[in-house]
DNA sequence: TGATATAAGGAAAACGTTTACCTAAACTTA
DNA sequence: TAAGTTTAGGTAAACGTTTTCCTTATATCA
């Protein structure tokens, strides 16, 4: 058993203080920005104290003091799936160019644990929190409508109106795919998607079916498979499953997801089936592996690494004040990206 | 423009206090259970408002008297990939359930971004930083003299000693493979990896050259190719590229992770080789997709849901204060995956 | 010149906790 | 019963900021 050393401290404000010979609140006002407040002579002595002590406000005082931190929260539904990383990753740098830092908490889509995570963001007063597939809860409900700065990514609020959002138009995107299948004659066609009240999902989904109609298609009940697991590769797998029976094979496939579509994909391979030829997959979101493992694949590409500064531009108007009356939205262009 | 509505307040230990007939201290002690200070009554009475009110404790409040915050730090290089995904949602959620949050800082591999981000880290006065794949760096050395609570995964310590460790036997691991490619005579072999600055990097491969070397079996210079390269596609693509030149093909490609093998196996792709049958690409990590998309790959399996626990349950030992001499570790086991 | 505005900066209160110290009552024990 | 001990809980001092008042000196203006 060692000594038991103590963690260092970081130097307080009040040292930087006595070093550069002023009070703390004129170092407060420097490190804060406050002008017409001290002299060009004392911003710079302070400011040179700062950096020889490598002094930073604690979090803990300057937020206790100002309620608010400079921490963000993301909440994400699971968290180890590769867009949610890509958006995570987005984010935190685009955090970081803010000089803020970033929470990540996990909600594996359950409206409990989002409840209480929101709850314990708020006891940690971050500035804001960005909801990455948000689910309908109490709280959240209770936060927007208490004007809680709140940025939906992906998915749409669903818990009333309020807050920002930053995502694709899911609708046009839907509507790309079915004319694609239209043009090149890949027809008749099949859809296998998630569970659709995430209104991602469920836009891609009416933006398909309505071109759909409007070019007088009609998609059969059995053209399209659904399930409620949380897996979208064994979603792919048992939708491919049940659309393949019988050597029935439609020209092609609208998976919600890319990995909807490996799941897809491995039950082609399990059967013979030469992909795209024999049946086209399309999939969603652009997975960076595609280029890697999935040649077969076409798919729509969604920006998230772009995702990152518009939530950010976003959680920045709303800090600023001036809400704007309908809640601001940011819509990013998305990309057909046809490999097949 | 509406009305500015600030977001609502979170109800203080104060109020819980007054409601319940009690000083702050009590409220205090009962929320963080100091025995033999409250009665029974007294407790049950407190419990009830807190739950009641939805009290809790703000974190900056505590943090600021308590120096500790409810926050404990994952730094990572590279947010977005696969693996770091994985720990970051494994730690996630053990820190769950332990309270505690999780900040999740990307450092890009970058020494400056990641002594930025250790400096605001002990400003947040987290509780402890778990780094994934640390780079060395001033700060992180200065930390590790002072005891900074601190834990390394997969990517030992390069700050000096301290700290403790989670990962697997890659030493091992590596000679596995090596055992494996000479058993199945898959010889001659090659070898593509990373930076191996990265201690778990450079010890696959030890481990895989001792175990040839044991065997009497040269691995000449040519047969191993490196690249400076963040990107473990690219590398894998790149290293296939050399490695298949003028129809020399080695049996068998160890890649020090899955990705590298994923851009290997491009290369194979695009000269008609078959995989596993021409020859055998041997990956690392066993990314979750391989049973969909690269169901010719081997691997090794390392447990990384597994990793949160691990590092939450070494934390405690650290918090708990009664440092063992030598820096605690926790081993985790690997599995060979053998699909091809 | 006197009045007034502005610049520069200090003193001190407040933010919500935790905890060392104190007190008073209720039990022991000799 | 007196002295000591335990139990239950209150008081108040930090913790490190930000910010509202002040104060003083200097510049501006009629």
């Amino acid at each position: 058993m060692t000594a038991q050393r103590r963690p260092g401290k970081s130097p307080s404000i009040e040292m930087v203080a006595r070093q550069a010979g002023v009070s703390i609140a004129t170092v407060s006002r420097v490190v804060n920005g406050v002008s017409k407040k001290a002299s060009a002579d004392t911003t710079e002595r302070v400011r040179r104290v700062i950096a020889e002590l490598g002094y930073r406000p604690s979090g803990a005082g300057s937020a206790l003091r100002s309620r608010q931190s400079r921490i963000v929260a993301l909440l994400v539904p699971g968290a180890a799936s590769a867009y949610m990383a890509a958006v995570a990753a987005a984010v935190e740098a685009a955090l970081r160019e803010r000089q803020k830092v970033m929470i990540l908490c996990d909600t594996a889509e359950d409206a409990n644990i989002q409840d209480d995570y929101l709850l314990e963001m708020r006891a940690q007063m971050v500035r804001g929190m960005v909801m990455l597939g948000a689910v309908d809860s109490p709280v959240l409900t209770q936060f927007l409508d208490e004007g809680e700065p709140l940025v939906f990514v992906n998915r749409k609020s669903p818990g009333g109106p309020g807050g920002g959002f930053v995502g694709i138009d899911n609708l046009q995107a839907g509507a790309d795919i079915a004319a694609y299948f239209v043009e090149r004659e890949r027809l008749p066609c099949a859809v296998i998607h998630a569970d659709p009240s995430s209104s991602a999902t469920a836009e891609r989904l009416t933006g398909f079916r309505r071109h759909m109609k409007r070019e007088g298609i009609k998609l059969p009940a059995s053209a399209i498979k659904t399930y409620p697991s949380v897996d979208h590769l064994e979603i792919g797998y048992r939708g491919a499953v049940a659309l393949l029976q019988n050597g029935r094979v439609p020209r092609s496939i609208f998976c919600a997801s890319d990995l909807i579509a490996y799941g897809a994909h491995r039950r082609c391979r399990e059967l013979g089936l030469a992909v795209p030829e024999d049946v086209l997959l399309f999939g969603f979101d652009d997975n960076p592996l595609n280029d890697w493992v999935a040649p077969w694949l076409d798919t729509v590409h969604v920006p998230y690494e772009t995702f990152g500064t518009a939530v950010v531009d976003l959680l920045d108007t709303i800090w600023a004040g001036t809400q704007t009356q309908p809640a601001p939205e940011i819509l990013l262009p998305h990309k057909m990206v046809l490999r097949a």
